[in-house]
DNA sequence: TTGCTCCTCACGTCACGTGAGGTGGC
DNA sequence: TTGCTCCTCACGTCACGTGAGGTGGC
């Protein structure tokens, strides 16, 4: 169930990047999950679900007062936590679910290849500024190591 | 003016790590500055300098009502700079300068080897987590690259 | 009736950003 | 009087954490 990439690239040339859930995440199942259930099976908290529930990120059923999550809900859920492993805001990610409206569900995040190519280059700053961080933090702990 | 670290060391059985301010900031000077000057000089905005204060950080002399920053309230933000430079909270870095508590002025953040290795693994995760990301991103970026 | 899980407010956290409205000295 | 810089609230942002108080079904 890959985004078809072939397709896409030809019809709006080129200039966007897809995104997909990969199999980074757990399996997805039919059996409709509890918030706990889904929290567990993802890593994140309950309030973490209804957190992105109320910024429009998700949007699960109801059985009662009580949500339930479907398969879809859980294709969902891992493109959201992919997006956020790749760095980028809740807005950011909302965006790029947004502009894949064109399907039912969504199965992909959307991109210009500039907004990637900045992405990239935010991450080389952070690490290079943690790396600078590193090497003196580890240089201040081994010269002060031997008493 | 740089801390002496012979002495600390067998006084506190060498179990402890100073962190000076280093080269790194702008060059200290006698003259008393203003919070614009201060903020301009140091590449922070006043609403910092103002938030630093209010967490006990710092506490510039009064002129008036105005703030003025003179030679040991320049040091002790290059610290406390030096000290978000390297991952550290504020809360942490209030923890770093308080443990200095013999000195009139603290000259170094003063932490335990333990608590500097804990940050070397914080550190080491992030740069790990962004690496990761930092390869997906790329292999998107080139891999739909050509049209 | 007791537990369990679910729910909805709503305030707290972190490190500031961002006006709103007011004061002092050239 | 106008500008400029300073000031003090105090609410906003980001991604949730953390109770408080209440409901439904075994």
């Amino acid at each position: 169930m890959k985004p078809n990439l072939a397709e896409p690239i030809l019809l709006m040339g080129s200039d966007m990047v897809w995104i997909d859930a990969g199999a980074s995440g757990p399996a997805v199942e039919d059996e409709p999950l509890t918030i706990s259930q889904m929290a567990e099976k993802f890593g994140v908290t309950p309030r973490t679900l209804r957190f992105y529930e109320s910024k429009g990120l998700l949007a699960p059923a109801r059985q009662g007062r009580s949500r339930i999550y479907r398969r879809d809900d859980q294709h969902h859920l891992a493109l959201i936590l992919k997006g956020r492993k790749l760095g980028f805001t809740i807005s950011e990610i909302s965006q790029m679910i947004a502009s894949e409206h064109g399907r039912a569900s969504p199965q992909a995040l959307k991109m210009t290849r500039e907004k990637c190519r900045e992405q990239i280059e935010l991450l080389e700053r952070q690490v290079r500024e943690t790396t600078e961080a590193l090497v003196e933090l580890r240089r201040l702990h081994t010269t002060l190591s031997r008493p």
